[in-house]
DNA sequence: GTACTACTTGTACCATCGTTCAACATGAAG
DNA sequence: CTTCATGTTGAACGATGGTACAAGTAGTAC
């Protein structure tokens, strides 16, 4: 076999598993995580049942990776906003007000797989990925470690709260609670006694 | 039938449903709100499925009495941290560690069920509840509204953190973080321009 | 060509679950 | 006692779901 030549069928393979997770986040978004089930999965996917199952054996399996899919995705968009932009903590508040508009469906999705992660330990380590990357990015604006932890857990309440509200949510009015709470902790600050 | 008397039947009636109700936050405290069937609930407290469904007609019905009374307790301690406690935000902060020892459980179906009310408008009401008590504990420590809508988110992130951490929570840092959200907002502060 | 691997399908088994139903039990009312 | 409402049971039906399995297809290697 010529060694720079890839074999065709791994290759389908590879896109039949990101095309399962997919329809998995698909079925997550509309019915919640507890209507996801193989079936359901390979009707979303046009596939038959048995080949979601030649992928994944377990529906477990296929959680962790639809989690794990959804969390890298998040994590490297704030990961840009640190590395690009000028004003991180903005970016981040649009994100953040995503969470009741467009972006409903996807954040709902992401806090129902963290719901699940908190019960397997095996899945921890994926919903911890985001709110380590906002960590990062909170350490750009402050050395307050009390600060950075507090940044973080702010945040997610802010999610949270827009997704238990209807009304669409005020990118402008989140980065003023955002730069209030790191108000008087700038990067130059010296940890808090 | 002597008006003084009550209706022995229905005392029984009103015993069992709290009785199920009870045998269903088990449930969910112990395999999530996944977990929760007629026939598991029915197990848990002893009793045949039928009689599950002869008081709760659906699953549904049984979720939403179950949330409601996890944050009918959980918004009745609230109030009374306002009431009679002369340091609300340490009480708070008390209530918030314990969702990482004894209370892990606890607020782990709280959040299950939270996370079910983001899906049906009927239950939203009952998961803000505990929300709505926050709100009105940071209100009598200031009159800055965003200041307000941020503790709750802040109170709300930290208990997310503490249930994805596996380490025990120290009351005095969550009290410290708590207090620094509040910090140069007083009873008597203006609301911030 | 053959042999091999990866992918794909249809079917079936078995457990669980939501819900229904008819019958039974028991305490209350007259 | 009779009558009635409330509570309670056990069995059953139909649907859904996880999973196993044997067979089939199609690329790849030789």
């Amino acid at each position: 076999m010529d060694e720079h030549e890839v074999d065709g069928r791994k290759v389908r393979g590879v896109r039949r598993r990101a095309q399962i997770i997919e329809a998995t986040l698909t079925v997550v978004r509309r019915d919640g995580a507890a209507g996801v089930t193989h079936r359901s999965v390979a009707k979303e996917a046009g596939i038959t049942t048995s080949l979601t199952l030649y992928y994944f054996a377990t529906l477990d399996d296929l959680l962790v990776a639809a989690l794990t899919s959804v969390t890298d995705t998040y994590t490297s968009r704030i990961r840009q906003l640190i590395d690009t932009g000028d004003d991180p903590v903005q970016g981040l508040a649009h994100l953040i007000a995503e969470s009741g508009g467009s972006g409903r469906e996807r954040a709902l999705a992401e806090r129902e797989l963290s719901t699940l992660a908190a019960r397997r330990p095996a899945l921890r380590p994926a919903a911890r990925g985001w709110r380590d990357e906002v960590a990062e990015l909170a350490r750009t604006q402050t050395r307050d470690p009390d600060a950075v932890e507090a940044f973080v857990a702010l945040c997610d309440g802010l999610c949270t709260a827009i997704l238990l509200d209807d009304h669409d949510a005020d990118p402008d009015h989140i980065r003023t609670m955002l730069a209030k709470s790191l108000r008087g902790t700038g990067p130059d600050s010296e940890p808090s006694p």
